[in-house]
DNA sequence: CGGTAAATTGACAACGTTGCCAATTCCGAA
DNA sequence: TTCGGAATTGGCAACGTTGTCAATTTACCG
């Protein structure tokens, strides 16, 4: 039946050809949608294929074209949720394109420093798109644009920089989850930083001291905790909070897994959330929604952020115009882990100053 | 200065011959690390490759080996964590090899079943693993064996077959879950199932009910809960149990995440945990141990099931002799979740019937 | 019916690499 | 010094596809 294939392997184009009694070229315009196909041609090629269960051959299309049809997604690893989000995005743009996905998770942005574009050309990616904090590393960045990588960047807006980016504000972002804690009518609000490398870290850092400043609201540098942007650092960092005497009625958390951190420490003080302490935190992660009660968070479009990066790195290798950078709107969330600060507060306040 | 590469685009293996003044054959060896190259040779075309940064062309050699050295993880999304865990572990496997791995997100077993061939061989993948509940599909597995693609399942290790797999004993896992709350004293145990469409759903169901039968203890089939896996669904089963006036004083659930949904429908009612109800999931997955309190689970080494699978993928590819079945241990891990049986329950449990 | 443009098809040379095999060089032994 | 075999190197065809360009067929106009 299927004798026609050359022997054992996979059916190549030229079995086609054969098989349906064209050449090769006719072939290849079939499976590439080329115009000027007779139909009735067209039919023949397609039965010819499908009897010999013919696929073209990938390496053969990519080395004539000089294209591999391949781009990487280079991570570090901020939380499985994160990744995920981002990976479904990225995916879901390629779908019905030619484009494949290749994954380089990042033991971290220092360390991927230098070696990146060489990663990249020994794969044979055409692309490339870099999640936060790889983003950020200006080595990386300069090497990518000195290589003619074309890679998109997924950062917070408020960098700004010549390459293509796409994010949202996170300045503006934690300023409105901090003016939030305040029209709750709390004071002292602690908050909790994340991992110094993410340049997240600092934009988070200063939205939420913009709003205190404006707010009028002065700033006990004590209630700054450092954390890493993991649950066990925010479990730590809510230990430290919470067994001083002055502790907060609110704790700004710079991401939700440290969020999901402080609310366990919270209870293992006994505190109630949000009675006692209001606790908030950042991304709208899928661990923000599994704390009880859910956490009040900023909802980060992780996903529409990679879908369009992936997007506009696809218009970037086709060397189409494209906006050089593109904000994506956040949102915040109301839920059950923030209320209204608890009325004995400005005495507590007050008691030890 | 770099003028001797063609002009453009990336330098050739010709180019390092022309520069290192020997001929492509030698600069492919040096490249291949194959033998029979003086030290002297290989230095000089190593400094001209190095010069003119090149890097081989994966698809020249994707094809002129007929080898595409990418092999591709098909999985549904059952849940972040897990996947990201299955994804570590093949990566870390790949890691120093040529191997790269591609993903497929699925929609649903079904939706792919009998396409999944096919798209394999549009993707030029070389071998596959199919994370569960994909490689339990008997359409899927005897199309795969059929087109002679290498392949390797991750199931129970229960379901047994003739093609390459590894897992862990879901029953046994199971079972020795519901022994560890029969020795804390329950006799009311609720279990909450997940997909049906996943055979570890049947599983660990008939692992449970064989643990209560050898025990002695009769299951109340109103206590048999449905679900679908995923944090919402165990929400739902949870706020059913719970409604109840025959509620159960321990709820066994085939997963973390829809544990720790069924731990939020406790607090909704009021419930203390482990004092009124206690709860265990199964998989040791992130959200075990972010809920408050951290859930008594089985840890199912989803990272080394990864690995090893991908591990004997590439053996298979090689066409190395294989173990048929690896079976992984899993571990009991008791943590908060659980606790002794409330003592008023033989008289709650006696009261209504 | 002849002529011209458009539609359709095919021949053949790349693409960059590795496998096969022949050519050359090197080394120690005779 | 010469010889034989091992070490080292190079030449060239092939891998399966697409781009270029020329050849052939078809359709339409006057």
């Amino acid at each position: 039946m299927e004798a026609t294939a050359n022997q054992g392997g996979r059916a190549t184009i030229t079995d086609v050809a054969k098989r349906s009694g064209t050449s090769i070229k006719t072939v290849s315009r079939v499976f590439n949608d080329e115009p000027f196909v007779r139909a009735e041609t067209k039919k023949r090629v397609l039965e010819a294929a499908a009897a010999l269960d013919y696929h073209p051959n990938i390496a053969a299309r990519s080395l004539v074209r000089g294209r591999s049809f391949l781009i990487g997604l280079f991570y570090e690893n901020p939380s499985p949720n994160y990744v995920v989000d981002l990976q479904t995005g990225a995916l879901d743009r390629l779908r019905d394109e030619r484009f494949r996905l290749l994954l380089f998770p990042c033991q971290s942005a220092r360390a991927m420093s230098g070696k990146l574009l060489q990663v990249a050309r020994t794969s044979g990616l055409e692309g490339i798109v870099l999640a936060p904090p790889l983003g950020d590393d200006p080595r990386t960045v300069k090497e990518l644009r000195e290589g003619r990588m074309p890679f998109v960047r997924i950062a917070p807006t408020t960098a700004l920089d010549a390459s293509p980016m796409v994010g949202i504000d996170d300045v503006e972002a934690a300023r409105a989850m901090t003016q939030h804690l305040l029209d709750l009518g709390h004071r002292r609000i602690a908050f909790v930083q994340g991992d110094p490398g993410h340049p997240s870290t600092g934009q988070r850092l200063s939205g939420f001291r913009a709003a205190l400043t404006e707010a009028g609201v002065s700033f006990d540098e004590r209630l700054l905790e450092e954390g890493m942007y993991t649950f066990e650092s925010g479990l730590a960092a809510g230990r430290r909070l919470f067994a001083d005497r002055m502790r907060p009625t609110a704790v700004f958390a710079a991401n939700d897994d440290m969020a999901a951190g402080i609310a366990v420490a919270a209870k293992e003080y006994g505190l109630d959330i949000p009675a006692h302490v209001s606790i908030a935190g950042f991304d709208d992660s899928l661990i923000s929604r599994v704390t009880w009660p859910q956490l009040t968070t900023i909802h980060q479009p992780t996903y529409d952020m990679a879908h369009v990066a992936t997007d506009a790195l696809l218009a970037l290798i086709e060397r189409q115009p494209l906006d050089r950078a593109v904000g994506l709107p956040h949102r915040l969330l109301v839920r059950g882990s923030t209320g209204k600060a608890p009325s004995g507060e400005a005495a507590n306040a007050g008691s030890s100053a």
